[in-house]
DNA sequence: GTCTATAGTGGGATAGAC
DNA sequence: GTCTATCCCACTATAGAC
C-alpha cells in the first residue's frame, strides 16, 4: 500500500489523466460500441487530439486492456454481490444476465475474441469466474454453466433468438436441468 | 423445378462466374478469417479486379449472406446425419461441434453478430435449428441447448477455457443435466 | 503534455472506356 | 464483363515544434 489517498481500486496505479481517458473510453464503448472506440473519438472525448492520447497509452490496445479489467472486476463484484444475497444458481444467472444486458458492449469486449492474459492484472480473470466454481462444484460443471450463461446472453444481445421467444423460459428450462445435478 | 440441368443446391440461382466468387470467398474466409475477405482480395483470387466484382454482386455484404446460407445448410446436414445415425443429444451435440471446429470462421460468420434475416433465402435458418428441436421436444429447451452449444464452441474457438481445461468433461456434463430431463 | 503535420495502410465503391 | 483510374473514407501511429 504506498498510495496516499483512499481511491477506488478499478482503473489503478495511473495518473488522473490516464483515468479520465479510460473513463471516456468506457463511455463512448457502453454507449456507440466497439468500433466507434477510436483513437481520434476518444482524443476528443477528452479534450485533446489524438497523438497526444500516445503521451498516456502506448497504444490503443492497452486502452481496452484497462476496460477489459474494469469488466471482470464489475463481474466479479455482480456474481460475489448475487451469491451472498442468495446463493442458489437461478440468483447468479439472473445477476450474470442483468449485468450482461445492462452493459452490452462492455460485455463483449470482455468475453469475445482472443484475451491477452499475459496483460491483465493477475487473478483478475479467476475472480470473475470463482463465484460460479463456487455454486457448481466442480470445474467441468462450471465451464458447462458458464458456456450456458454466456450463450444464451450473446444469442441475445445478437438478436439470434426468433422474435417471440420466451427467454426467460429458456433460462429457467437451462437451471433447472443443471439444478437437477 | 424450371432448373434445366441437375446442380447443387447451394449457392442457387446465380450465374457460374458468381458461384466461383463465393467458392473463393469460402476459400479466403476459411483459411485466412473474416477480416481477410475483403473485394481486392477476393478478385484476385478470382481472377479479376475487385471493381469486376460488382458486375456479379452489388456489394460485400451480398457475397457475405451468399457464405451465411451455405453454412446454414451444412449445418442442417450434418444435424440431420447425426440425427438419422444416432438420436441422442449427445450425437447431436458431438456433430455440431465437430462442425463448428472444422470451420471455425464459417461458424462465426453464421452464428456471431446481427442476422440479415430478411435477405436470407426462407427456411435456411429453420432448418439447422430442427434437428435441435426435435431431439429436446420443446422450444425453451431447445433454446437452452444450443445456447449450451454455441457457448461451448464460441468459447473454446476464442480460447476462453484456461489451458489444461477439459472441454470433452464440460461437453459430457453438460449434456448430462440436459438428458436428465 | 499538447499541438500540427503527415506517414502509411487499408477498406468499399463508382465512372467511364473498351 | 473486364479494365484503369480514382474517390472518399477511416484508422493507428510517429516526428518534431512548442
Amino acid at each position: 500500500m504506498t498510495a496516499s489517498q483512499s481511491e477506488p481500486a478499478v482503473g489503478s496505479q495511473r495518473s488522473p489523466r490516464a483515468a479520465s481517458i479510460v473513463a471516456a473510453a468506457r463511455r463512448i464503448l457502453e454507449e456507440e460500441g466497439r468500433d466507434a472506440l477510436t483513437m481520434r473519438r476518444l482524443g476528443a472525448a477528452v479534450g485533446i487530439r489524438a497523438p497526444s492520447l500516445y503521451k498516456h497509452f502506448p497504444d490503443k490496445s492497452s486502452v481496452e486492456v484497462a476496460l477489459i479489467e474494469i469488466g471482470f472486476e464489475e463481474m466479479a463484484d455482480v456474481l460475489n454481490s448475487a451469491t451472498d444475497l442468495d446463493g442458489s444458481l437461478a440468483g447468479l444467472a439472473a445477476a450474470y444476465r442483468r449485468y450482461a444486458l445492462a452493459h452490452p458492449h462492455l460485455y463483449r469486449l470482455v468475453t469475445s475474441g482472443p484475451l491477452p492474459r499475459e496483460r491483465l492484472r493477475p487473478g483478475v480473470e479467476d475472480r470473475a469466474a470463482a463465484p460460479i466454481l463456487a455454486v457448481t462444484g466442480d470445474p467441468d460443471s462450471a465451464r458447462a454453466c458458464w458456456a450456458f450463461a454466456h450463450g444464451m446472453v450473446i444469442l441475445e444481445l445478437d438478436g439470434r433468438f426468433p422474435p417471440g421467444a420466451d427467454l426467460d423460459a429458456a433460462w429457467t428450462a437451462g437451471i433447472a436441468a443443471i439444478d437437477r445435478e
